[in-house]
DNA sequence: CTTGTGTCCTGTAGGC
DNA sequence: TGCCTACAGGACACAA
């Protein structure tokens, strides 16, 4: 599932292919994929215009436009973005944006709930309103110790849900949490509340590390190949996760002898280790 | 403001 | 073989 490092992997690998490019049109095959605004003024607002650049920001992947205006998209579970010469669509595929160059942009969505917005730069509509509350970016230098202590201080939450709180820091989902988590050797069941300041640290420290590295191994594709790359390659941080995916298997901290666990958190898959995480 | 729960959405895995 | 249910989970609406 996309999260920091996966959308950041997406938008290196799409830059290339898309900097430059007039989108001529936009073809939706499922309405419901466009957030914002309404299907007509959407095909209307992106027609003819040059793509100026990438940006991210969280988890959305932002397209820059050179009519003050962005495209965005949020991948949530299962979203996909290809670059493709001309070809019928893919399985999937929910909207296809033409480019002056034959090749099209494709986004291929099979729970349909990814979207695509259109929006003057920076004019977030409600159905964007995310965007304006999120917090800071983990991997940004204005991500620090005391600034999460600060948004964990008295918080009767337990912490690897603050971590999914995109108005905490920005970018992590339900993988980086739990690999964060690990690496702090903090059990995601604590109260955000009950962190002492060396914990926080060592918190703040893991979460920039493990999205970095996260980066760097193109991200994480798991056995369901939920994410792909733009190319379709796989991502290989998989490889490292230190315990999400991994219950009955050995912890993989240094010198550790325990087994992951499974648990429920919020209604979503936790995995940790009992002995190295407390 | 904070916290917890339900909902969206559809394909896939597993049980029988 | 085929039907049914549970599950995956990010973001947000909503209730307490």
């Amino acid at each position: 599932m996309p999260e920091l490092p996966e959308v950041e992997t997406i938008r290196t690998e799409l830059e290339p292919l898309l900097l430059g490019r007039r989108i001529l049109s936009a073809t939706a095959s499922r309405m419901d994929i466009i957030g914002y605004p309404d299907p007509r003024r959407f095909r209307r607002g992106i027609a003819g215009a040059r793509v100026a650049g990438l940006a991210r920001r969280g988890k959305y992947l932002i397209v820059r436009l050179d009519t003050e205006r962005e495209l965005l998209f949020h991948l949530r579970l299962s979203g996909r973005l290809e670059v493709r010469g001309p070809s019928r669509p893919r399985r999937f595929e929910r909207i296809r944006f033409e480019l002056d160059n034959g090749r099209s942009l494709a986004f291929v969505e099979p729970r349909v709930l990814g979207r695509v917005y259109l929006t003057k730069t920076g004019d977030y509509p409600a159905a964007l309103a995310g965007m304006l509350r999120m917090g800071p970016e983990p991997i940004q230098p204005g991500f620090t110790a005391s600034y999460l202590a600060a948004k964990l201080a008295r918080r009767r939450s337990v912490v690897k849900n603050l971590l999914l709180d995109q108005r905490v820091c920005c970018g992590v989902g339900n993988i980086y949490a739990d690999e964060a988590l690990a690496r702090a050797g903090i059990r995601p069941t604590r109260m955000g509340g009950s962190l002492k300041q060396g914990e926080i640290n060592r918190l703040a420290r893991a979460l920039r590390a493990v999205l970095k590295e996260g980066i760097r191994w193109c991200g994480t594709t798991l056995a369901d190949e939920r994410y792909l790359r733009p190319g379709r390659q796989a991502g290989s941080f998989q490889r490292r996760l230190r315990v999400h995916g991994r219950e009955g298997s050995l912890c993989r901290m240094r010198g550790c002898t325990g087994v992951v666990e499974r648990r429920r958190i919020g209604n979503r898959s936790s995995y940790y280790c009992p002995v190295c995480q407390r």
